[in-house]
RNA sequence: GGGCGCGUAGCUCAGCGGGAGAGCACUUCCUUGACAUGGAAGGGGUCACAGGUUCGAUCCCUGUCGCGCCCACCA
């Protein structure tokens, strides 16, 4: 006896009141590491089934965000998930050069250190130090994702620069351009002036802008280039524009400029001639009914310039300043003279060019109007600058012929979207997908491999060698080259991320083991950026889709349902959540959160109580470690014998059976909330109030059973929870493995608990009895203000055979739980007592001295009101022909059943509102 | 202009054809040998509004109002 005592007082110093989430994450990322426990291949999974998600890179510039711990806690439930469901994981880590991002960063960075800029440098250099600042403050956010707890295989972590990736790029630039899949071409591109690049119509972003449109009075002109007193009104909200017109549009059926049809006009401040097309694009609707065409910088402008063969005069420059002086262009058939005060424009900023011209045109008299006009205007994604359509030389990917299959494979179900709904948003961008331009002129990146020859001729090869072998067969003779000096598209690798991190173009091991990969998890925000890409390039380049589910999970945003970002300074930082609550409570909230099809508007109040969920398991283990609940060698929890034992592991059955099928379909909030409840609501809330006399028992037997099953459903209670709360679940499966039989292995390698074989219906009905009856007697104790530490006895009424035998076996958990002196069983209430419906029995309780009569009569006033309500609901549908005719016979079935417990239970109450009022 | 989604307890959100739920907040009681980051009991909701389908609608359909997001070339 004394050494049983003794193992009690020991064993309560070992575990604190609180988990210290700080110190013990850090101690179980490292054991995690120590064991190899997130290797893939491990010799123990050889013959296992794989499981290979690959995780979207984040930038190698980027620390985590909110939405980083929703998609990356996601990916870790399920790799955790299947992890301990035996299966050979591989969650492939890596990260993401980021083009422009990191070229800002280090641009920025030389700026503040007050070092020569970039094109001091040259790109050689730059690109150097570059790399020295990836090499030292690059990828923090690898750090920061192990604080969250993901489980990647780190060993296999990749870079979209790294050597192997670089040389995916380059096999599948040049495959593309052999296909005829890879062009180059002249045409309008998406120009951000701050940047100096072209960037994809995806990184464009309109922003709703409250402007101006202006009228302006161009002067039509007769045949001889008199002008003929009449005017034509064109609106714009770009004036300076207006310096590159090269036609006014009207619509071939308006009427009202029918005889300005093949006309022209002298455009004002240039005094070029332009004609007066007909063409449908001019909508009479809109502004005057007629447009100004300016071809080289309007996308629609350019398809009408096309139409009629109208010349393209470009009068930007990179970085948006106008370019008029030497533009031959722009002077072809401009007198000097008329137009100098144009001229006088040159080299001014856009926007400063837009007020002087619109200012130069009301001193003229040609203003017309002025109207505000809201507007949404294209930005650079990343520069916030408006964005150009400026005429330039780039390579573009036909993306359309690409998505043919990319169609075909979610069409057939080969890849699905969790939830199913973002389909429809895949077809329909990939049914109007555009060309994608994938060259930037930026220096940090994957630079095109073409070369060109003096002529202009394009080589586009694997190696500068082949560019040189190849020129001079073209030749005849070896020939310089230069190389294309721009680099490609971000996304462009990205795109390649679930083979190229397996090693293509390589035949690897990986690949053939891990592709198609199992699941992409991520964010809808990205679904055209990178999703649509990987299925576009992972069709061509391998034949197979890259994944086979795709599970979009939801954006966390601000209180407002704003998305988060910085410029807003609405961010929450995850790293603060986790110092505050620890990574466990973040993730079981972002988890539990994650409901399908649902944005997450994250409240902390929630983290909050999710942190107290972990406290409350810690304790739970800790009360089982008080009470000798020590792992059991060989225990077999289907040879229990006791019903409360036989009650919990069945309960733990269903549990398991809920976890499971929920993360099967994606389901993570209910996952978590079938776990939570088992834990605290179950488990608990009852079992372990229920085990407290046992415990304290005399049945050595009974207790060494519950002792043992206590052990072995907080072992499976842990491994349950450990996708969800990884390091808490680990630090318990420490301590708990510490003494009795040893474990094998750490809880993230220990096998997902195997239960369904416990489940016992009749346990369950005998403690739902149980539950029943303290909780309504109970409630009436709180109502009746029956002061708490008061015991009373409780008399049985009319008591059932079973009801009897029920209260006779749990007599002790009875009178613990719900305070009574005894128990005892009578035909008839005792006088006075206050009396509680069950099935099977009255419940009495004399109380008569104890309590106020009125506020019995009440109560039992009111409890019966509430019970004949709803009997009444019910009965009006029992009376409905309809209900009985078409409603299934289960749900009469059920009704009529209801229906009859809550008469008796009113009856009872009715009795024992007449006994108390006589 | 197209498309998607959302309006459920004071707040943040689940549920979604037959008995309105959780966390937090609130009220009352309890420091009883796991846990006060706790326990017990309780208050609080014509499930946005209006029609329709159905024996039955918070749930399905239509419309209205409000909100959010995505796509699109609006002078």
């Amino acid at each position: 006896m004394w050494r049983v005592a003794a193992a009690v007082a020991t064993a309560s110093i070992t575990m604190e009141k609180l988990f210290a989430a700080a110190v013990v994450e850090q101690r179980i990322s490292a054991a995690w590491d120590e064991a190899g426990a997130f290797r893939a291949g491990r010799p123990d999974r050889v013959g296992a089934q794989p499981f290979c998600m690959v995780i979207p890179p984040p930038n190698v510039t980027g620390s985590l965000h909110i939405g980083h711990a929703l998609n990356n806690t996601l990916q870790d439930v399920l790799c955790r998930f299947e992890r301990m469901r035996g299966k050979d994981v591989l969650w492939q880590p890596g990260m993401d050069h980021a083009g422009i991002a990191t070229q800002m960063v280090v641009e920025r960075q030389l700026a503040e250190r007050q070092q020569p800029d970039r094109r001091s440098m040259g790109r050689k250099a730059f690109i150097e130090r570059v790399w020295a600042w990836k090499d030292e403050s690059g990828g923090q956010i690898v750090g920061q994702l192990q604080r969250l707890g993901a489980s990647c295989d780190w060993s296999r972590t990749r870079f979209t620069m790294d050597e192997g990736l670089s040389a995916a790029v380059l096999k599948v630039f040049v495959t593309l351009y052999r296909q005829g899949l890879i062009y180059k071409d002249k045409r309008l591109v998406n120009w951000d002036p701050k940047f100096l690049t072209a960037i994809s119509d995806l990184e464009v972003v309109p922003v709703e802008i409250k402007g101006s449109l202006w009228h302006f009075r161009y002067p039509v002109v007769d045949a001889a280039g008199a002008e003929t007193g009449e005017f034509i009104t064109v609106a714009t909200t770009r004036p300076e524009t207006l310096l590159g017109d090269t036609a006014v549009a009207v619509h071939p059926e308006d009427d009202r400029y029918r005889h300005l049809q093949g006309r022209q006009v002298r455009l004002p401040l240039v005094g070029r001639l332009i004609p007066i097309v007909a063409d449908d694009y001019s909508d009479p609707e809109k502004g005057s009914g007629a447009v100004k065409i300016t071809p080289a910088h309007d996308f629609n402008d350019f398809e009408v310039g096309k139409r009629h063969g109208l010349p393209m005069i470009n009068i930007l420059d990179a970085e948006a300043r106008l370019l008029l002086v030497g533009n031959e262009a722009f002077l072809a058939g401009v007198d000097p003279q008329a137009a100098a005060w144009a001229l006088g424009l040159h080299g001014q900023d856009r926007f400063v060019a837009r007020k002087a011209v619109v200012a130069r045109m009301e001193e003229l008299g040609l203003l017309a109007e002025v109207e505000p006009h809201a507007l949404t205007v294209p930005h650079g994604d990343r520069s916030n600058v408006v964005i150009e359509p400026w005429l330039t030389d780039q390579w573009y990917v036909d993306a359309a012929t690409l998505a043919t299959p990319a169609l075909a494979a979610v069409r057939e179900g080969k890849t699905s979207f969790i939830p199913k709904t973002w389909e429809k948003t895949y077809f329909e961008w990939l049914d109007n997908i555009q060309p994608w331009c994938v060259s930037r002129q930026l220096w940090w990146g994957h630079q095109i491999p073409a070369w060109y020859g003096p002529d202009g001729t394009v080589f586009v090869a694997m190696s500068d060698d082949e560019a040189h072998r190849d020129a001079a067969a073209h030749y005849g003779a070896a020939t310089p080259l230069t190389r294309d000096e721009d680099v490609l598209d971000t996304w462009f690798s990205s795109a390649l991320w679930p083979f190229s991190t397996l090693g293509w173009p390589d035949q690897t091991p990986e690949l053939a083991r891990f592709y198609p990969t199992a699941t992409l998890v991520t964010g809808f925000d990205i679904i055209f950026f990178w999703v649509a890409r990987m299925m576009m390039m992972g069709l061509h380049f391998t034949g197979e889709v890259p994944f086979k589910d795709v599970y979009m999970h939801a954006l966390v945003r601000d209180e407002k349902g704003q998305k988060m970002s910085k410029s807003k300074g609405n961010v929450v930082d995850p790293l603060v959540l986790i110092d505050q609550f620890g990574a466990d409570a973040l993730r079981f909230t972002l988890a539990a959160m994650a409901a399908q099809g649902r944005d997450i508007k994250l409240a902390t109040s929630r983290i909050e109580g999710y942190r107290n969920f972990g406290t409350k398991l810690w304790n739970a283990a800790r009360f089982a470690e008080l009470n000798g609940c020590g792992r059991v060698a060989g225990f077999d929890p289907a040879t229990t014998r006791s019903t409360l034992n036989r009650w919990v592991l069945s309960a733990f059955a269903g549990a398991v059976a809920d976890v499971t099928a929920a993360l099967e379909a994606y389901r993570f909030n209910d996952a978590a909330g079938a776990a939570y409840r088992f834990v605290w609501n179950l488990f608990c809330d009852w079992y372990l109030e229920f085990a407290k006399p046992v415990f304290a028992g005399q049945d050595a037997a009974e207790k060494a059973e519950t002792q043992a099953t206590t052990a072995y459903v907080l072992d499976g209670i842990c491994a349950l929870l450990h996708p969800f709360m990884p390091f808490i679940t680990e630090e318990l499966w420490g301590i708990t493995g510490a003494t009795g039989p040893a474990r094998d292995s750490v809880l993230a390698l220990a096998p997902w608990p195997s239960v369904a074989h416990l489940s016992d219906a009749a346990a369950q009905a005998e403690l739902d009895w149980v539950i029943a009856l303290i909780s309504t007697v109970r409630s009436i104790r709180s109502e009746l203000n029956v002061p708490a530490g008061a015991t009373v006895p409780l008399v049985l009424v009319e008591a059932s055979a079973e009801v009897r035998r029920r209260a006779e076996r749990w007599g002790d958990i009875l009178k613990r739980l719900g305070r009574f002196t005894d128990i005892g069983f009578a035909d008839e209430a005792p006088r006075g007592a206050v009396q509680a419906p069950l099935p099977g029995a009255v419940a009495a309780l004399p109380l008569a001295t104890v309590i106020d009569v009125a506020a019995e009569a009440a109560r039992l006033g009111k409890e019966g009101g509430k019970l004949r309500a709803e009997a009444g609901k019910l009965e009006s549908k029992l009376a409905n022909p309809g209900f009985l005719n078409k409603a299934s016979p289960e749900v009469i079935e059920e009704t009529r059943e209801r229906l009859a417990e809550l008469q008796a239970r009113a009856g009872k109450l009715d009795d024992a509102l007449r006994q108390i009022s006589g």
